[in-house]
DNA sequence: TAGATAGTTAGACAAACATCTAAATATCGA
DNA sequence: TCGATATTTAGATGTTTGTCTAACTATCTA
């Protein structure tokens, strides 16, 4: 289930993407400013993430609302966190 | 420069190689065992992993057994803590 | 309602990826 | 040294991915 969220961070473009909407969350043309990327790629790589359930978004007038959804963040850290402690996992 | 690592997590079969590690090093004849697919294939996620510093080898015979490197594993979740905690880090 | 602005969808294309079979390398045991 | 076992390397192939331009949809403003 969270293979689309792993997918989704291995592209470097989306990770800026996420690190940016960590500090604030940004309009779509908001986001175009920080690459140099045609405006239609970025809006795939938003449509990535939203896939993945890493951002929503919300229309506000004629511009769109990109928000990080942690809660999905905090799912793939889960993973993660398998993988600290695995001497004390263990039956010794 | 964590990017390698992000994109060997993309695939499931080397997450999937990744727990298996977790519980016990491996040979590769091993790691197989638990694959639908050919052994050049998963020798070509393994060489994957390892090139992401994900995973170190060593051969013993003439088995090559693989481990995880924590180390590596740890610097990704460096990267994912900076999303927890995200209302503390701003100015209010 | 017409024009401008913000953003997405459609379609094409090259590069990267996962997979396979066949062949090569390395080690062990007789 | 020869044959068997373990694994990787080479080369080919179909699929997925990131990117682009062109065209479309939605909203605002005059």
């Amino acid at each position: 289930m969270p293979g689309e969220g792993f997918k989704a961070l291995a592209d470097p473009t989306r990770r800026r993407i996420l690190e940016l909407l960590r500090e604030d969350n940004c309009t779509a043309g908001e986001l175009a400013e920080h690459f140099d990327i045609s405006k239609p790629s970025l809006s795939h790589h938003l449509a990535t993430l939203k896939n993945a359930g890493l951002v929503t978004d919300e229309r506000h007038g004629q511009n769109i609302v990109y928000s990080l959804n942690t809660t999905v963040m905090q799912d793939l850290i889960g993973w993660f966190m398998g993988f600290t402690n695995t001497e004390g996992d263990k039956d010794e």
